[in-house]
DNA sequence: TTATATAATTAAGAGTTTTTTAAGAAGTTT
DNA sequence: AAACTTCTTAAAAAACTCTTAATTATATAA
């Protein structure tokens, strides 16, 4: 599991920044201001998400900083969205930049493609399942998955929290971004899909189990 | 789900905040004065909103007599941003303070803080049984016991207030909200298909005693 | 002990939520 | 633009949960 560090003074945001890796399989680890972060960064920290408008240090310092312990990618939270100031980022050792506000997918989207650069993916288990996060493909009982976005993006989650409940305002939260745009019976519907193509790969096996009223789980 | 019991006197922001909760998928209770605040608070619940602005009882007052209950975490709502007030709040175990007005986000992102914060025991034990209260599952003598949402927020209350009695009235807010959609024996039929799960589950064990004309507990 | 009120049980059906199916809308690829 | 895939919507069927009502059992008080 990737340990991400969050350094963001703004505690409803680190908070939510916490939940949504947690929720995708990172291991977050909280810091408030530079000084925290310094302490906690470590060897063992894979990438580091810094929102630029920390008080006291300048953000630009601290990413040189951190970078001398440890190398890893850094992602830039902010709400600039000056193109020179991009520039200047990139040179201090910023591998990726994001502006404030941000949809969930945006971000996992970097961390993902930050942390492939840096030579680490992940392939997620559960029972005779296989996902490759990376290359989206999916395998059960030997046999391909031919699975659609939506239904991988399902499946990703239910796996990440397997043997825990995960909401249906979760799943729509992290596949959908909003719930507007999808209705209720979009996540049923997509569901049924996935629950089909994995009894076609292993007609012995179930999955899926559905928490009447709250959402839905692997056992 | 988490219950949270608001303490507001103001009936529309009461009732707001009771929607915004709902729509969360927490568990809102509204009280609308200490003394309704005191007696709809128990072990159950998970943290409390308070309003400073109370009549009748100083608010500061009241936060020592609800923690003595049950010491859930308190998020006191409050117009007043005096610092002094601020630093004597968290003396008294307020565990955060927002003032108004506020941001629905910012509460939530608060709430969501402390429930996190506390740590709260999310497995119950009782005898050999066990509640995941995060994953709504239930084990009984080693068994899976297949609970409805109803009866397994009953036996929740039930685990939660172990060897007290839990009155009928306490059951009916907690579990229907309002005592208007179920009839009394709403209520019996519930803990008789609870009963019912028990004993097959463990014929040696008995559970749930009858209060008569009161309430229910386990002994 | 008996009468009465309260609680437990059972079964039926009312009400909801979920699943499934199918069709058409939206988006992609060729 | 046609062909193809994927997503969404709608509607009916199935599954599940809750409530009601009627009956039986039990505790309490006279």
């Amino acid at each position: 599991m990737n340990k991400i560090l969050i350094i963001e003074d703004d505690k409803s945001i680190n908070e939510m920044l916490y939940d949504l890796l947690k929720l995708n399989k990172y291991e977050p680890i909280e810091a408030f201001n530079s000084e925290e972060a310094l302490q906690k960064h470590n060897k063992s920290i894979d990438l580091i998400l810094l929102d630029l408008m920390l008080p006291k240090v300048n953000g630009k310092e601290i990413i040189k900083k951190l970078k001398k312990i440890n190398n890893c990618p850094v992602i830039v939270v902010s709400a600039i969205s000056d193109v020179d100031m991009k520039v200047l980022l990139f040179d201090l050792g910023a591998d990726d930049y994001i502006t404030k506000p941000f949809q969930n997918k945006e971000l996992l989207a970097r961390i993902k493609l930050a942390l492939r650069h840096n030579g680490k993916e992940e392939i997620l288990h559960y029972k005779d399942l296989k996902l490759d996060t990376e290359n989206y493909t999916a395998v059960c009982n030997e046999k391909d998955l031919e699975l659609t976005k939506n239904e991988f993006e399902l499946l990703k989650l239910l796996i990440c929290n397997k043997g825990q409940i995960v909401t249906k305002t979760v799943l729509f939260d992290n596949v959908w971004g909003t719930k507007d745009s999808a209705d209720d019976n979009t996540l049923n519907v997509h569901i049924s899909k996935l629950r089909n193509k994995l009894k076609q790969a292993n007609p012995n096996e179930e999955y899926i189990e559905t928490i009447w009223k709250i959402g839905y789980k692997l056992k």
